[in-house]
DNA sequence: CGCAATTGTTGTCGAGGTCAACAATAGCTG
DNA sequence: CAGCTATTGTTGACCTCGACAACAATTGCG
């Protein structure tokens, strides 16, 4: 509720010079952070995903939220802490994502019979049909990122990020 | 305020068995995610940032804060607006994450002389004695990342992460 | 002067990570 | 079998962080 906003459509800015002007400031340093992994890692990690919900925004649907459908559909019957444990996120997350996914009738959680604490997971046919096309438009996205990283890089990078 | 938790101190539980039991399941598929940068990123971005929050935990310095402090440290005077645009984050997060700084006596925003607008950044004396600390701490949890991933895939992931 | 841009700032929203606590269920083990 | 313990899903609360919108003060020009 409340969510009209004035929006006043400001025209967009001609951006007149170039920099901020008066600083000389050729070349920031970024001292001992050009050592850290971590940095670098989130740096990227920001880009990509910022990269990835532009272009599935039309379908709505986080990285997060692609993960989480992805796995499911591709191990039908998963318990949520199975799915949890997978995905290195926290059960108590998962719950949350699997609201949404399931209020949007993507997803079904089944009582499993063998035991009675755990939800076996599966897609519906609606959320079979948005994985498919979630599926179509994350590959462009990163048919995008390859073309910005270079094949090279983008090979070698998920080569090495991923843990063998 | 109102920090205190009640923090039962329970047990800590002993892990009987190993994992699930029921499910005979071996090894649960990634499908086309193994195909996507952004989500090993995601997953090596969070394990580091866990890693140097635990390290840095003694003096209570974040990933975030950590890398503020250092480009302060290392270009003095620099504005708000260009130590945003170098670290890759809003304006409006850099105002609060120097707003805490400020409050713990690490940083001085002064008024720049020639422009009015700007705030020149440096650090006070005991932020230079906390960010040598940080920055010690800092390399230690850079080992041990080096020792965890390995000395060629840590220099191979740096190199192919950090922009030409 | 007057207008547009920049800078710092605040408010708000939503996504995510973290931790504590709990009910229901399952599985041992004495 | 009873009783304890672990697991599973769930909720509540808190905090960080990215993204926008809006604004006041200031600057820079045409």
């Amino acid at each position: 509720m409340a969510k009209k906003r004035s929006r006043r459509h400001r025209a967009a800015p001609l951006r007149r010079k170039a920099a901020t002007g008066s600083s000389s400031r050729s070349a920031i340093s970024l001292d001992v952070l050009e050592g850290h992994l971590g940095y670098f890692a989130r740096r990227l990690q920001v880009r990509v995903f910022q990269d990835f919900i532009r272009t599935l925004k039309r379908i709505n649907i986080s990285p997060a939220q692609f993960s989480v459908l992805v796995v499911i559909g591709a191990n039908r019957g998963l318990s949520q802490a199975e799915l949890a444990a997978t995905l290195g996120i926290e059960r108590a997350r998962l719950v949350r994502l699997l609201h949404r996914l399931e209020e949007r009738g993507f997803v079904q959680r089944l009582r499993s019979s063998a035991d009675g604490r755990r939800h076996a997971l599966q897609l519906t046919p609606q959320g079979r049909t948005t994985l498919a096309r979630a599926k179509i438009l994350a590959a462009r996205h990163e048919s995008q990122l390859i073309r910005k990283l270079g094949a090279e890089r983008h090979a070698m990078l998920l080569r090495a990020l991923r843990y063998p």
